[in-house]
Order: structure tokens, then sequence, then C-alpha cells
DNA sequence: TAAAAAATATGAGATATATCATAACATATT
DNA sequence: AATATGTTATGATATATCTCATATTTTTTA
């Protein structure tokens, strides 16, 4: 669903001087010119796998998956994003078709500025251009850096991890509503649906999360921590 | 080992086109007046994890590999770069010090251009931001596509994707001499050292190679290939 | 609101991979 | 040249994970 800009204050939003803190006052408003804000609802694809590349998004608010499907119809997901982050990045300068797609968590904000705008002042300004280039690095090394930790660790340490994950970077809380199913925490870590199910109950049993429903709770986060660490 | 760049012919260099077509022959000589070229003989190490990053790299000559070592002192390959290659292209911009370490598999040429100067170069020419932003992201890509694509992969479908590297990326040809040991292979794939080399038994059993020491020889391409593609 | 579909849960058995052991061979070191 | 060290090779066994099956609960759809 699109929403007319002029119900958003841009001049004021807080990613002016986040994302675009380099741009003169012409520069952000032809940024601005070419931007449209969607919304999404939980479930909703955002962009599909091969569609053309034509703008740069960015979120405001909610929760989205990237993710590639493959040829038997499973899903691998990428990565987890939030608000602040640039959610085609990773794809809009390598490729002019979306490597992966892009699907809403939960209810999402999104902003998206026409593609041509956005490059022409990339290109026309080095020091904005110098900023993407930084962000497009620490967001490829994290991606880099946690399927590398990923790789080595067993499926308590996996399942560790994302439960860290979202109590620590998303929701800033030992208590918070699951929004991914079993199925896809084990597309994010390459594991079995089932085998994802077992190691939540052996935590739970362990005393070191108690479930209900999609409601999780983190109860010893040190041991939690411990497993992520190690295992 | 350091070498005087008056042995080198710089202007005529092949890299003058492919790396630096954007700089102006100020640019140019500025870039090139902060350059050393080093060589490194096979297990040399060029650059060690945690080091401080103060130049920017790219290979001349050999192959190196990209890795990290874990707190039991197990390594993980990232990736193996070849000539014309920027080998800390990675993190550059992200990370003050190398979060991987860098050594050389064969005799290795490299070029050392004094990051500050480099990092001026990138801030004033806005085409060259672009350039350096467009490798950065093709670089990052194919990291994240390799280790995806590996993550599907059981054991025998990741030797033949390492196999065909090399036949077809590195050595384009289907005979030639391994430069990492089996159990760099594993670090590469994320497997045993025993398990790459029954693998490889295998493969020599069912007539897809031939080996003799370090020399391996693709004798089924086609079924490499399928077992890439399929397993 | 009922029916269908998806998600959670758990067990048993199959399979892939790791671990440990041992040996032959190759390479590096003294 | 002799010795030590690392690499390749293979077997036996242990372990982790997957697959298939079935039941219950939750969510979605009609």
């Amino acid at each position: 669903m699109k929403i007319s800009k002029d119900i958003l204050n841009c001049k004021h939003c807080v990613y002016r001087s986040l994302l675009f803190g380099q741009l003169d006052d012409k520069e952000y408003e032809s940024i601005n010119h070419a931007r449209t804000e969607y919304v999404f609802k939980r479930g909703e694809v955002i962009k599909a796998e091969g569609e053309n590349i034509n703008s740069f998004l960015y979120m405001r608010k909610g929760l989205v998956k990237l993710y590639k499907t493959n040829k038997i119809g499973k899903d691998q997901i990428l990565s987890i994003n939030k608000p602040g982050d640039f959610i085609n990045l990773l794809n809009i300068f390598s490729n002019s078709n979306y490597k992966y797609s892009i699907a809403a968590l939960e209810e999402t904000l999104v902003c998206d500025v026409k593609l041509n705008v956005f490059i022409e002042v990339v290109r026309n300004n080095s020091d904005f251009a110098f900023s993407v280039l930084n962000r497009i690095s620490k967001i490829s090394d994290e991606t880099i850096e946690r399927r590398f930790a990923l790789a080595q660790k067993q499926i308590k340490g996996r399942v560790a991890n994302i439960l860290l994950f979202f109590a620590e970077e998303v929701y800033r809380d030992n208590k918070f509503r699951m929004p991914i199913t079993r199925r896809e925490v084990g597309e994010l870590v390459s594991m079995t649906t089932e085998n994802i199910i077992r190691t939540f109950s052996e935590f739970r049993k362990d005393g070191i999360i108690a479930l209900d429903g999609k409601i999780i709770t983190i109860l010893d986060l040190k041991r939690l921590k411990n497993i992520n660490k190690t295992g």
C-alpha cells in the first residue's frame, strides 16, 4: 500500500541525518522528491528474487526477512532486517536484479527512492559515496561474519545465537514474541524444522528459556550466551 | 620482500585501466607514489588477523587464501584470491583492523598502496568511489552467494564445487596442481580433512577425477558439474 | 464458525559426518 | 642422509542431524 509522502514529515525524519547527513538541501530534496513510502502487512512480499532493481530501499518501521528459494522450493534466509537497515544495499551496486526476496515479518514501513536519482546523487557527491561505501562494507562484513560464525556451530549454538539476536538486537528484552516460525529459524541457520523445535524443547527442559506459543522468555541468559560461544 | 617500484613499469601495468581507469594522471601518480610492491613465498603470511589496516592491497601475481583462526586454533578459509583481486577490500571500509589473515599459497606479488592516500583519492573522485562501490559490492555478493550455495550442499557437492573452482576459475585447465592441502579444502567448506580425502578417493574410484599427489585431472566434467549442482 | 492448512511437538530409525586410530608416503629440517 | 613433521589414505566406531511418521495445537481460509 502506497502512502502519499505529504503525510510524512520527511524533513525531520530521524533518517535525514542518519542516512543523508552528507547531502545538501538540494540533493536531499531530489531524493525526497523521488521517494514513495509503502506499508506492508505481515507476510507480504516486498521484492521478489529476480525482480528488476529500480529503487533504493530503507526501512522505517517493522521487520523483514531477506531470503532465497532454491529449485526444490526450499527457502534459505539470508538475514533479518530492522528499522534503519538498507534492505537492498547488498545488491544495488552489484546486480540489476534481486538475488533474494524480501518479505515483511510484521507491519513494515519502507521508503522507496528511485534508483537513478539515488545513484545520480552518489555519483556527484563523493562524501555521500564514501558514506555509502562504509555502510555497504559494514553490511557485507556483518553478513559474512554471521555466516562464518554459524558454520562453526552445531545446532544448539546456532539456536542460541538466533535467540540472542532477537532478545538483544531486535527487541532488547528477555521476553519477546518470536516473529518467525521454527521452520524459518531452520532456514536461517540451515537446520531442519524438527531439530529446531527439539532444541527449543531442550532449552525449555533445561530451564534456559520459557515457551508460551510464540512468546519466548530467556530465563538463563548467561547459559544461553555460553552455548552461543562454545557450541 | 620489498621491491623497488622503479623495477616495475606501473604506467603500462595492466591494472592501470582495470583498477584505476577513473583516475586522471595526477591522481594516478599520487597512488603510484604511495605504492610499494612485495613478493611473498608460498606459506608466508601477508597480513595477520587483528593487524592494523594501513594499506589498500591488490594482487598482481600468485594465489592467496583469506582465513580466520578460532579460539581452539582451527582455521576457516573465507576465500581464495587470484591476480586482479583486491584482497582486503572487504575490510578496508568497515574495519580498522583485519578480521581475517592473508597468506600466500604460491609465490605472490602484492601491490600495497598507503591507505590514507587511497582514501583521499576515493573521497575526491566520486567516479572512482562509484567504481570502488561496484567492486566491493561484487566481492561481497560473490562471497555471500558462495557461502550460501555451500550451506545447501553435502560434502560431495562441496568438494565438486571446489574442484570446479580451481579447474575453471583459477587454472582454466582440467589438469592442475592443487595449491591447497586436503585439510585446507576442509577449512574452505567446513568439513573434516578425513572426509575430504575420502570424497577425493570416491571421485577417483568413480572415474570422475584422476589423482597423482597434488596433480588432479578432471576426467568427467559433466558428472562433476552435476554433483556440484545437485548435491 | 467450521473446515482446512500450517505450526508445534515428539519418537524411531536412517544417514551423513566426525572422531579416533593406524600406516604409508612426502616434505621440510638438522 | 637421517629425522621429524605434515599429508594422504583408510577403517571402525561414535555422534549429530535428517527423514518419516503421527498427534496436537494454532492459525488461516472459506
